[in-house]
DNA sequence: GGAAGTCAAGTCTCG
DNA sequence: CGAGACTTGACTTCC
C-alpha cells in the first residue's frame, strides 16, 4: 500500500520561508504582531506554492503562525484582518489536495494536576483549531499533541487526560491526534488514551525507538492505524533518524534511506498513509530522500 | 558591530 | 531543591 503524501514541518530551508516569524512579549505591540502574522502567512503562501512544485502535499504550520496566539497580549482580530489571505491560502490547499497541521509545543501540557496550566493548553489548542478552522480544511487536517507529564503516576495522569479531553467541544476534539513520545508515553499508552477518547495516534519512530513501551510492533501498528476514522483522514505518521553521537531521540540532518525505506514499507502493510519527515535540514531532505518528484520510486 | 544572553508557558533530570 | 535541557529565532544588552 503506497505512501500517499509526504512533507516536512514548518520552515522551508530550499526557498528561505518560515511559518513561524515571532516576537518576545515585550515588544509585542499590536503592530508588531500584526506584521509578524502578514509575514507569516505571506510565507505559507509561498511555501505551499513550492511543496506543490515538488508534490509534496502535506505541511505543518508553526504554532507561532499568529504569534501569542493564546496571550491575552494578542488583541487582534486576525480571523477577520488577514480573512482574504488565510481563505485564499486554504482554498489553495484544498484544490491541491494538501493536508495541513499544527503542532502546540512543550508548554501545552493536557494532563496537567495544576488547573490553570489545563486551561491555557485548551485556550492553545482552541486557537489552533480556529486557524485551521478560518483556512477552511476540514477535520482530517490536524493538530498533534503530546500526552503530557506523569507526575510519579501515569495511569492517573493518563485519567485526567481523557477526562479533560472528553469535556472539549466535539469540533475541537475531532482536531485533536496524540502522538507517542520518546520518555514517559509509548504507542501502547497511547493506544489505550484513544480507546477511551476516540482520537487518532501518530506514530513517530524516533520516539517508538527510545521508548518503544509494551507491545509488538506489527500489532502496535496495526492498531493505531485503525485508530483513524473517515472524519481524520488517512493515517499519519512521523519519520525521522537518530542524529549520531546525539542524545537518544535527538533528529539528524537528514533521513537515512535503508531506514527510510524499511519504516515505509513496514506502515505500507496497512494502509496508505502521510508522512511527515521530521529532519532538521526539513525540505532539504525531503529532497534527498525521494530525490524524484515520483514517490512510485520507492 | 559582533557576541552573548534573554525570552509566556511545563516537566523531568541531574547535581 | 534549584538549575539546566528541551529548541530556536528575534531582540536586547554587553563588550
Amino acid at each position: 500500500m503506497p505512501l500517499r503524501r509526504i512533507g516536512y514541518p514548518c520552515v522551508s530551508l530550499l526557498i528561505n520561508r518560515t511559518t513561524n516569524h515571532e516576537t518576545i512579549l515585550r515588544t509585542g505591540a499590536p503592530e508588531k504582531l500584526r506584521g509578524l502574522i502578514a509575514q507569516n502567512l505571506a510565507d505559507l503562501r509561498a511555501i505551499l506554492e513550492h511543496n506543490l512544485a515538488h508534490d509534496w502535499r502535506l505541511f505543518r504550520i508553526g504554532s507561532s503562525v499568529i504569534p501569542f496566539g493564546s496571550h491575552p497580549v494578542n488583541t487582534i482580530k486576525w480571523w477577520q484582518e488577514f480573512k482574504d489571505e488565510l481563505r485564499s491560502a486554504g482554498k489553495f490547499a484544498r484544490a491541491n489536495d494538501m493536508r495541513l497541521s499544527l503542532h502546540p509545543g512543550q508548554y501545552t501540557v493536557l494532563n496537567s494536576p495544576d488547573a490553570a496550566i489545563v486551561s491555557r493548553a485548551i485556550a492553545e489548542l482552541t486557537y489552533s483549531a480556529r486557524f485551521l478552522d478560518e483556512l477552511g480544511m476540514d477535520s482530517s487536517n490536524k493538530i498533534v499533541i503530546h500526552l503530557g507529564g506523569t507526575y510519579g503516576d501515569k495511569p492517573a495522569a493518563m485519567r485526567r487526560f481523557c477526562e479533560t479531553v472528553n469535556t472539549l467541544p466535539d469540533d475541537l476534539r475531532h482536531r485533536i491526534v496524540i502522538e507517542n513520545d520518546e520518555r514517559s508515553y509509548s504507542p501502547a499508552d497511547a493506544l489505550a488514551v484513544s480507546k477511551q477518547t476516540n482520537l487518532p495516534v501518530v506514530f513517530d519512530n524516533l520516539h517508538y525507538t527510545a521508548n518503544p513501551g509494551e507491545g509488538q510492533l506489527e500489532d502496535l501498528l496495526k492498531q493505531i492505524f485503525a485508530t483513524w476514522k473517515k472524519r481524520d483522514g488517512h493515517p499519519k505518521v512521523h519519520f525521522s533518524s537518530q542524529a549520531q553521537g546525539r542524545k537518544l531521540g535527538s533528529h539528524a540532518d537528514q533521513a537515512e534511506p535503508a531506514e527510510f525505506k524499511k519504516w515505509v514499507k513496514r506502515w505500507g502493510a496497512f494502509d496508505e498513509f502521510d508522512l511527515m519527515l521530521e529532519a532538521k535540514h526539513k525540505d532539504k531532505a525531503l529532497l534527498q530522500i525521494i530525490p524524484s518528484t515520483k514517490k512510485e520510486n520507492l
